[in-house]
DNA sequence: GTGAATCATTCGAGCCGTGAACGATATGAG
DNA sequence: CTCATATCGTTCACGGCTCGAATGATTCAC
């Protein structure tokens, strides 16, 4: 969606908008976060992690919209990094449930100075009312569309 | 960026929500122009040809920010469906000048209302006070990051 | 006229995420 | 208790998408 780019019809419009700034704000944070050595699915996992108590690998692909192969990955190269511990669930053996490190603690939290410096650095020249508004209004709409 | 979701601190920020809707609002348009036969690049690259007369493939790959060889591939598919011509630039004959045909405006015209279409999904129940203040917010941020 | 630059095109490669297996474990019916 | 069935994590092969290098045609600079 960094795609559609001229033609009026589709410039006035809110999903072109969206979809560019959008896709322009996940690269700033994914530049940012690559410094870090993570993706951003890493940041999302750590911060799923942070948001509920421990889970199984099984939730935590649900909650991310992912198949739950794509967690194993993850959760691999984060476990290598010293930020996620895996335990088996002693009331059923076949679940791995993920919990944070205090390193994964670290991490998530250098994530959200991340985001920060790419809000500053997207917000940079925009009065605050209108950053205001726009956070007010994305908030609204968030509230509609991603579950929970 | 539809990835970071929970902790708090990431969920507050812009790049956060403005990755996670806008990827949301590419999906829905995606999903409608699909219907079209079509990718939304490929409506990106109708509405460029729209936006600026005709141009070679060269300058189209720069105004979209992708490679020169994906747009041969797009103009192939665009062609089939003779939405678009190829014209050796008589002045250059190594230039191909593409320009919409008949078809292709009319094609580009439906990308528009899908837009249009996923603008309304969104929006809905959204107050049109709030709406107006997004759709500003956003034009604002535009301005000062996305290329002319 | 000759060599360097530019265009479109093809093709191979890389990244990313999915879905189909598989083994281990758990659950429920008889 | 036992066997059939379901669930979890893991591996692996694959498809989609995009890029970059190589190629051939054409133009440009000198």
């Amino acid at each position: 969606m960094s795609d559609v780019k001229g033609s009026a019809a589709l410039r006035a419009t809110l999903v072109f908008n969206l979809g560019t700034l959008g896709a322009l704000a996940a690269d700033r944070f994914a530049a940012r976060v690559e410094e870090l050595g993570l993706k951003p699915k890493h940041a999302g996992l750590l911060a799923a992690l942070d948001a509920g108590s421990a889970a199984s690998q099984q939730e935590l692909a649900a909650r991310l919209g992912v198949a739950p192969s794509l967690i194993v990955s993850l959760a691999d190269q984060l476990q290598a990094l010293g930020a996620v511990e895996r335990l088996r669930d002693p009331d059923d053996r076949r679940r791995q449930v993920l919990t944070l490190t205090p390193e994964g603690r670290r991490l998530l939290s250098r994530c959200a100075e991340a985001a920060e410096a790419a809000d500053a650095e997207l917000a940079a020249g925009l009065d605050p009312d209108r950053r205001a508004a726009l956070a007010e209004g994305l908030r609204a709409l968030g509230a509609r569309h991603v579950p929970h």
